[in-house]
RNA sequence: ACCCCUGUAGCUCAGCAGGAUAGAGCGGCGGUUUCCUAAACCGCAGGUCACCCGUUCGAGUCGGGUCAGGGGUACCA
């Protein structure tokens, strides 16, 4: 249950026409919940604005409002009634359902199966993997998926690349094309195939694209993210998908030839250009397997497609999503996620990707440095649209400023107070709200009940970091009340409600943290 | 030239759909432990929200422009 949408309902039924905002009250101000509809109205009808606010203020009332103050230049703040909160705490279970089990689809990182994943791709993991918990977790049924890229130019360039290197295991000179992947994480690769005895072109090309798949999914494994389907392009070839999609858009009059090539129309549908399908040497391009890829992943019964992308894929999101258009589809059925560039800092300094120096480039690497509940937990403290800067040197820090244990830290305290404390089992806490009045518990109440609304903005913006946020406030009203408020007393009462309300709070944390793909140890 | 992201405290960033005296973490300074985990808590210092114009009762938030940083503009992915 949320205060914030039963506040929302209840003005909704007095003011039927208006649009109403609820918000949260400033820390220092008096209330929990305020409105601006006052402000709002006042500016419509030319009145003033307190006098219209004392006048709707008197018109509302409700159990759970223990008091409605109008505050200058004409808010109306809503002050939840202690005993409410409490009683919502120890009898909600802070589950709601906004998705009504609608399937999405997330796909994400699906790295080009041409080397290493590198720490972008770690931040799409952590991101995308969080997202499809918090979606879940909302009542949508969602899924994850990896989609490789085997079929296209950049495997054949792989291929030859290897080809090159295995050449020059022969003690010939390695001839790598200009444009062809020229990093020495090759030569390992090469080795495996000659001692196999692997030499057609077709068969390396098989061979590394294996290599790499494996090498992404044991990565991804070992940092937590695992995915419902991996799903080759070269699958969706096979269905013959691709000539299909070719021959819908040809029948629909969106293909047309220019230069030897074939185009479709996509500026007609938002695109800045028309784009090529078809090359002059008749290979598809990217988009037109893409396309089909999307449909396939519609006929799938996915009513929404999330599509996570590095900044580098930025220009495409206007030609996939004109194509859809083209073929019917409502632009809103794909969602595309820009995350944003991720720069590792060192001694306050920016690092650079070299390859040199034993520099961190791999995903691999990193979390040989860093445990990876520390990398997820960093990726989401921002949100997706911001250049994100990794500490190393914060991240490194098994101690005091690293976020991560402040949040962690905050459960294994109260699992700790939880083992210590006498056994309470048969009789439950008193719901009413008579043995929770400090405030420092008030405090951690209302940071508690917050939780559906926090996870209802993350889901309704796709930006786990919110998430992130809300975990550390939470962690922080637990430490507050730690600090003044004893659990374990003499009081039979407060002790059990007391522990009743930390088990809550750990419950919570948990949950939040399961969302994130973080883990969340009972003792550290 | 055009497109996308970013510009808020010394540093890294929040600020949700325009609202109240702009927040947090880290760093700095100063305190707290006979007490359930000090990986914690409390206090202090620190701001022309890049700049200009506009819309509005009200702008860090919306619109236009300027400047700065990053990314992108393939018959590669």
């Amino acid at each position: 249950m949320m205060i914030r949408q039963e506040l929302k309902s209840l003005l909704t039924k007095l003011f039927p026409r208006d649009d109403i905002v609820i918000n949260q009250v400033p820390k220092d101000k008096e209330g929990d919940y305020s409105t601006n509809l006052a402000l709002i109205r006042a500016a419509r009808d030319k009145s003033r604005p307190l006098d219209v606010a004392r006048d709707i203020a008197k018109k509302i009332e409700h159990p759970m409002i223990q008091a409605v103050t109008v505050h200058p230049p004409g808010f109306i703040n809503f002050e939840i009634s202690r005993e409410y909160l409490v009683k919502l705490l120890f009898t909600d279970d802070f589950k709601f359902d906004i998705g009504s089990g609608m399937k999405i689809l997330v796909e994400f990182v699906s790295a080009n199966p041409t080397g290493p994943l590198n720490i972008v791709s770690a931040r799409a993991a952590a991101v995308g993997n969080a997202l499809v918990n918090m979606l879940n977790a909302a009542g949508f049924a969602a899924a994850s998926e990896y989609y490789i890229n085997d079929s296209g130019r950049q495997t054949e360039l792989l291929a030859e690349s290897v080809r090159q290197r295995l050449i020059e295991l022969d003690g010939g000179t390695a001839e790598i094309p200009r444009e062809g992947y020229h990093g020495e994480y090759l030569v390992g690769l090469a080795r495996e195939i000659k001692s196999k005895d692997i030499s057609d072109l077709g068969e390396i090309r098989e061979y590394a694209v294996q290599y790499f798949m494996n090498d992404h999914r044991r990565v991804l494994d070992d940092f937590g993210v695992t995915f419902t389907n991996w799903i080759r392009e070269s699958s969706i070839r096979k269905k013959g998908y691709v000539e299909n999609v070719l021959r819908m858009l040809e029948e629909k009059d969106l293909v047309y030839s220019r230069d030897g090539a074939r185009w479709i129309r996509t500026a007609q549908f938002g695109d800045k250009d028309d784009r090529v399908l078809v090359t002059r040497d008749e290979r598809y391009t990217y988009l037109l397997p893409d396309i089909a890829y999307h449909l396939d992943k519609i006929k799938r019964d996915y009513r929404v497609l999330v599509d996570i992308w590095g900044p580098d894929h930025q220009a495409q999101i206007k030609s996939l999503q004109s194509s859809l258009v083209a073929l019917g589809y409502k632009a809103d059925i794909l969602k595309v996620l820009i995350v944003q560039q991720v720069q590792l800092r060192k001694n306050g300094k920016v690092l650079k990707m070299s390859k040199r120096a034993g520099a961190i480039e791999t995903l691999d690497d990193l979390l040989s440095q860093v445990p990876r509940d520390v990398v997820k937990f960093f990726m989401l403290m921002r949100s997706n649209s911001q250049h994100l800067d990794f500490d190393l040197d914060l991240a490194v820090k098994q101690t005091e400023e690293n976020p991560v244990y402040y949040v962690q830290y905050a459960h294994a305290r109260i699992k700790s107070i939880i083992r210590k404390a006498p056994q309470h089992d048969d009789v439950p806490a008193d719901v009413t709200g008579r043995y929770i009045t400090e405030p420092e518990e008030i405090a951690l109440v209302k940071t508690i009940v917050k939780y559906p609304e926090v996870l209802e903005d993350a889901v309704r913006t796709y930006e786990p970091y919110m998430i992130t946020y809300y975990l550390i406030d939470l962690a922080r009203a637990f430490h507050y009340f730690y600090g003044t408020c004893r659990v374990i007393g003499d009081d039979q009462n407060v002790t059990r409600a007391r522990i009743a309300l930390i088990q809550k709070t750990a419950d919570i944390l948990q949950r939040g943290m399961n969302v994130l793909g973080v883990s969340c140890p009972d003792r550290m």
